[in-house]
DNA sequence: AACGCTATTGGGGAAATCCCGTATGGAATC
DNA sequence: GATTCCATACGGGATTTCCCCAATAGCGTT
């Protein structure tokens, strides 16, 4: 599996060997190949909102991290949210949030100098690969200036195997809206009513309502509103 | 501007030299960096859908592109639309749309050897940045295999700019939307009801209503699902 | 002190949405 | 050919949202 970074960034990933599906055991390649401490992935479905995550992490620091629902909090994972390039750690928000993670990492041995680069698909799923590494901030820099591309290309494999595992895309290719049913939530984006879309489409607004009922439960969502959001964030449909 | 290479990847892109505003200069010398025939951008602003390219093309093969309405049918353009790694425009499906655009190019001069590297961003935004290179197989394998992860770098940084300087401008002069504004919006696309939002902050579902009312009219909306949806956009909030 | 702006709460009623059904035609499956 | 699944279409009735109205309190500005 040596060759798996050469072959990061190339197109056909079926030609990787099966052993790449070994997220654990890539993920310590990488720590090894460059030298870091630790390396981490999480991807979300933004169906589900189902956490994926592969680290190298110790048992218990992913059990405390676990335990403590710190998933919700991380602003590492707040950062690669909205970001769309790498984000260096330091650049952090220094809120309540970030002390109480990075506080209890540093019990755990775990430095709060490190990166994440958030990966974004083409079905509104993210997912993003951080790095972190002690050591002092030269270093650190020196590192990230020589390596920050080969990461953001690794990330973006990494996040594409995940996804192409079977667990995650059945799931995401799932919510194959039918035509009705995108046509009408892109009016709904529109602003239009129910009765609007209604007289648009010449048909019952009562049909309308099953088409968006139908929506929103292929996105899993609560709310036409919700649904609208989704169907946006994963380029279903275009803002109004 | 020429560090903008080094920069690329980091995260302060305000460090940026105003020059690099400049995408049309930045391109050709990316394309004179690597030794490429021609390098191309295209990203779509999900707020209006109006595509913004930049390439090093002629003006000849621009206008015939845009005239024979290439955009709409490019093989390059829709596979980095379904793909998250790099696209090798060798793996294209060779149909009937790919015939029609690569001879046309070949026309013009340009090789259908290339690349284009797919980007997303947060807000349904979605770009890619394509390189393509005449010459032998070889060489362009070769030329892949040595830059492929700094071009997706800089994929992800011109992206960042093109959007930073373009939907993010008029973000900056649309709406001053007020904390309680941001915050019930946020929660109505997580799927809340405007009671359960009540609850949640602990104040009226009335209240909550006026508050939604109020985004509304800032976002020039007719209803809250298309406020989600622009807010989102818009990059005041995030999906759900 | 007066003014403007925002956050808050509330009522009443119209309008829209949403959940419960039913039904039909087509496509795939068995 | 029967069955299953789904897109499509429609209705009744309960729930929710939305729009009109008014009112109080806080906060900064003039």
């Amino acid at each position: 599996m040596g060759d798996a970074f050469d072959q990061a960034g190339l197109i056909d990933l079926a030609e990787l060997p099966d052993a790449a599906q070994d997220f654990d055991a890539f993920l310590r390649e990488i720590r090894d190949r460059f030298g870091v401490d630790h390396v981490a992935y999480a991807g979300m479905n933004p169906i589900n909102r189902s956490v994926i995550g592969h680290v190298t992490y110790g048992k218990d620091w992913q059990e405390h991290y676990a335990t403590q629902g710190f998933h919700r909090i991380d602003p590492t994972l707040h950062s690669a949210r909205r970001s769309i390039a790498p984000v260096d750690w330091s650049r952090l928000e220094r809120d309540l949030d970030y002390l109480t993670v990075f506080r209890s990492a540093h019990d755990f041995g775990i430095s709060d100098q490190g990166v994440t680069i958030p990966v974004r698909g083409p079905y509104g799923d993210i997912g993003g690969l951080s790095l972190t590494c002690g050591g002092s901030k030269t270093e650190w820099k020196a590192l990230c200036r020589e390596n920050l591309h080969v990461w953001q290309a690794l990330s973006v494999h990494v996040h594409d195997l995940v996804i192409s595992s079977d667990s995650f895309s059945s799931l995401l290719r799932g919510p194959s809206m039918s035509m009705r049913e995108r046509e009408i939530l892109q009016w709904t984006a529109e602003g239009k009513s129910q009765q609007d879309i209604a007289d648009i489409l010449t048909i019952s607004h009562r049909t309308v309502e099953v088409h968006l009922r139908s929506a929103r439960h292929k996105l899993y969502a609560l709310t036409t509103a919700q649904a609208v959001g989704r169907a946006i964030s994963m380029g279903l449909i275009y803002p109004g």
